[in-house]
DNA sequence: CGATAATTTGATCAATATCAAATATCGTGG
DNA sequence: CCACGATATTTGATATTGATCAAATTATCG
């Protein structure tokens, strides 16, 4: 959803050229920005992983987002003039780059497209606070399931055999649902024993 | 930070009166809004809970989001026609009232105001990522330290006997971090006697 | 075809949930 | 100001469940 409509938000714009942004290939392990470094862009994942983090007085750090594929991040950008944690790629990343200082000025002069811009927040809000009450459900059996059923109202809402195309790793999915892989798997068969879902190749369908 | 921050971005503006925003007040249970409904107003909690939930066509529900005291919710009724979920009390609540369709038309007219409320937006998007992130955090002694710790960079980053002002019950703690709420006491207590960090009354200093 | 990652199943362990119960605290009405 | 009820805090005992370690199988991608 997320690059992809940003990207869409800005073709609709003439003012907004190529000379704008630019794709930055990281290799894992490599960090993007880190704190106190001028906020010039904000940032959508091509392909690969971001870890955005802060170090603690105590000289722990912690985690603040894990960002995948298709996601922006540092949004902040916009109202900041530095970043305040660290960006480093956890795996070999391609990150699209976008001048936040032109992407500001754009949005100051083009109220509509500003519009367009909150609808994008307000909607990784709603899908931010939905994963959140995710986690709130402990059996882990309850918690796939309910992330299954929300994929669904995310896609579609009327389809009768209710499909959902997995189109990323379970593996992945465990770690969005804060779930070890081997518990996903046996969640898996466990619903699908009791005539829960039914599994083919990428697809789900629940019963 | 968000009923507060609204509020005072709303005073800034002249136009923006009395008429356009009320208090409500529900009993617990009460119904705020429900699917399909006008979405008429964007909201805030004054005191009180309120709960976010979905019906699912297998007859179940799932919860979107618990607001609790000073948070906005419903920003979406800016964007949509429609309510696409259940709001409903689950304590004696007082909730404010923004009219969307007046804020929506303000937004349009005051560019600045728009930039300032997307500032908002995306504080809300870095403050649930980063509440996200603390779920990832498997140890209930680390999950709570690593709140804590959270809490003290919010408020302040220098002051040098770190002091955190708990203004809520622990209880209601336990249930933001997704743990029990004996597991939050017994975590303090073993914190507490390994002096990583010292209680009294309502205040909490980390060492 | 070989290498790498993903999926799958098993066994064990540790940590948190849960149930129970006692104490402390707070707010309210008398 | 005090008594009382409701709620929050605290500690103990136990059970459950998901994490973890291991290892085999399958899929994927150059």
């Amino acid at each position: 959803m997320n690059l992809d409509s940003l990207q869409s938000l800005l073709e609709g714009t003439t003012e907004f050229g190529k000379q704008h942004q630019h794709i930055t290939s990281l290799t894992n392990g490599a960090f993007l920005f880190r704190p106190g470094e001028a906020a010039r862009y904000i940032f959508g994942i091509v392909s690969g992983q971001i870890h955005l983090f802060r170090d603690l007085p105590d000289g722990h750090s912690i985690t603040l987002h894990t960002a995948r594929a298709n996601e922006t991040f540092a949004e902040a950008a916009l109202f900041t003039k530095q970043y305040h944690c660290y960006a480093r790629a956890t795996e070999d990343s391609k990150v699209m780059c976008i001048d936040a200082n032109a992407f500001r000025a754009l949005l100051e002069q083009d109220n509509s497209l500003c519009l367009d811009y909150m609808a994008v927040l307000a909607g990784q809000i709603r899908e931010l606070r939905s994963n959140l009450s995710l986690r709130d459900i402990r059996s882990a059996d309850e918690r796939l399931l309910t992330w299954l059923k929300n994929q669904v109202t995310i896609r579609d809402d009327a389809i009768e055999p209710v499909l959902i195309v997995i189109d990323r790793t379970w593996t992945s999915i465990a770690d969005e649902l804060g779930l070890s892989r081997e518990v996903v798997y046996r969640s898996l068969k466990k619903l699908e024993d009791t005539g829960k879902l039914k599994r083919n190749h990428n697809k789900v369908s629940l019963l």
